[in-house]
DNA sequence: GACCAAAGTGACAACGTTGTCAAAAGACAA
DNA sequence: TTGTCTTTTGACAACGTTGTCACTTTGGTC
């Protein structure tokens, strides 16, 4: 910038003035300017300027996602960024791994880059240590699990909802006896999901049976496995309902291997890729991860822009999407 | 700092020190500076250290991909981020959209954060503006593709070989009339890809029949078109080669449709989730996201550590998984 | 007790910007 | 011309750090 100002010819804080675009520089200086900057090849440097700025804003937001490869996760990541490009705002995106420790990490070296905000898929059970950072001014969205510990923006899908309304669909094809394969119960949404299985048998008057749920069922391999022997046991279910999309694909591998895929019911939670060329396709409850991650997005900058109101909590519905595994009858 | 440091009653340099873990503190001092900055919630300002720091690193690195939401690409940023975590590095991520415009907008935005060091997937057709990057000292890695117009360390996989392989292998099978249906000419892997296609095809002494080959299909839809007419028209392939994983769906998609998914068979570039639960299971010529991505870190850190020998290109080879598709006879 | 080297500590400038404020230049009316 | 007001411009300090270098203390040797 020095270089720059001596080349054109004025002081130093022209040129801010001009990379800035700030008004009261006379068209001529302007173009000078501008025509040194261009010969220098002067780049702005914005962590210098975010440094010495009254709002000290940098521009970039941190993400914290469960893993940025996961379908889900990377769709959210994309929704953000969309967002975010419109405001001139980079993301910083990392992986916790569900792992709290790797969550505070990752937040801590966001904190120490200054990022404006952070929109957070929670690993961690404790949300309290965020406490410091909000004090320092950085706003903060939660993401497809409520936060723990601390109150703060949330956007959620309807997770009890979307199972209900699943569980409803295979009681309407006639079954009674349906199994439940969920996840790990210690994950919020997972935990939520459950609940919406056991509310929706009992307001069919169907008596929950514990030997056809499994939970706490962690990856494909797990879940195929628990199927399997579900399947196998006595007194097996006529229709199966899996919350979390590797549950489905493990629960749909071994209906396949035991030639069950088209004679017991399947409805699964998260929509799958390709789900519509297997035979059966699979009806899913699909989630919106791109309405979630808009959503927070929105909410972020909402905040940034200063919006001082209560927290909120934002539930993006679920659809559910029929293609034959889940309308299949006892 | 300055309130850790007159909480502590040392000169702000000595926080500096203890924060840095610069040799040289007496233990007690440490310890007492250590207390403040916890009591106060002293953190650590990146931004303005890396702006004073003599190497002026900002520990942070920006990753351009074509969107960060498709598979392939988000796999490897993954296995990037692996790499940069281990290093204290974080990943700055971006989707281009396969745009060369919106693919400098990033390069520019990261390069006045002062990234340390870029990695791209590349959309632009000319990557001479980055000699200003270059120049400025930042490193810079490409990968799935080779910059245009630049000399720089390139991470590819090996398309050609990949696609020969596929391609003996229908041949092997007894299929002479073999269909290929390609992306973008523009892009340099898909170019590669088809180039691979005509390569076998000589080396077998089949004879290309034009007819057979169907580019610039982009979508699933372009591509479940074309597979249709190429399979409706007279004298139809009794094989096909699908140069990238959406136009494999597409393919199969038409396939299942017309009833041919058992008669006619496909091999796909590119590995699709859940490719082996369909009927039959897909044969495809499988790409290694996450070796690509190490690999491209491990380069781009090795630079910034001061390697200064000529460019490099890593060849990633790419695997074949037979799961049916690709073993039916004509 | 004098001297020296090593270890520990701090004062100050600097990194590349922008906020503040004052000075200079220009525009206009009397 | 002068005075007043507005617009344009620049000098300087400051943002939160670290590099440099000089000073002070400590421990050991003669």
């Amino acid at each position: 910038m020095r270089d720059v100002a001596a080349l054109a010819k004025v002081s130093i804080k022209t040129v801010s003035r001009v990379v800035n675009g700030e008004p009261g520089v006379s068209p001529a200086l302007a173009r000078r300017v501008l025509a040194a900057s261009e010969r220098l090849d002067y780049r702005h440097n914005m962590t210098a300027s975010s440094l010495r700025r009254s709002d000290g804003r940098s521009a970039t937001i941190g993400v914290v996602l469960e893993d940025v490869a996961n379908p889900f996760a990377s769709a959210l990541h994309r929704s953000i960024e969309d967002v975010a490009v419109k405001r001139g705002v980079l993301v910083l995106a990392g992986s916790s791994d569900e792992d709290g420790e790797r969550e505070r990490r990752l937040v801590s070296a966001f904190a120490s880059r200054r990022v404006d905000g952070l929109i957070i898929q929670p690993s961690s059970h404790d949300h309290s240590y965020l406490l410091t950072e909000r004090r320092a001014g950085t706003a903060m969205v939660f993401v497809d699990r409520p936060p723990a510990f601390l109150d703060a923006d949330t956007v959620l899908t309807d997770n009890t909802a979307g199972v209900k309304r699943g569980v409803r669909h295979l009681v309407e094809h006639g079954h009674r006896r349906i199994g439940y394969l969920g996840d790990m119960r210690t994950i919020a949404t997972a935990a939520d999901r459950h609940q919406g299985y056991v509310e929706e048998l009992a307001e069919h008057e169907i008596k929950l049976d514990e030997r056809l749920v499994r939970l706490d069922l962690r990856g494909i391999e797990k879940a195929e496995a628990a199927t399997t022997e579900l399947l196998t046991g006595p007194e097996p279910p006529t229709a199966l309902f899996t919350g979390q999309n590797l549950i489905t694909i493990g629960a749909f591998r071994a209906l396949r291997r035991l030639g069950l895929h088209r004679k017991v019911a399947l409805i699964g939670f998260d929509d799958i890729l390709l789900a519509d060329l297997l035979e059966p396709g699979i009806t899913v409850i699909a989630q919106d991860p791109a309405a979630i991650g808009r959503t927070a997005a929105d909410v972020l900058f909402r905040r940034l822009d200063g919006d001082r109101s209560a927290s909120e909590r934002h539930i993006v519905l679920t659809r559910m999407i029929t293609r034959g595994s889940g309308e299949i009858r006892p």
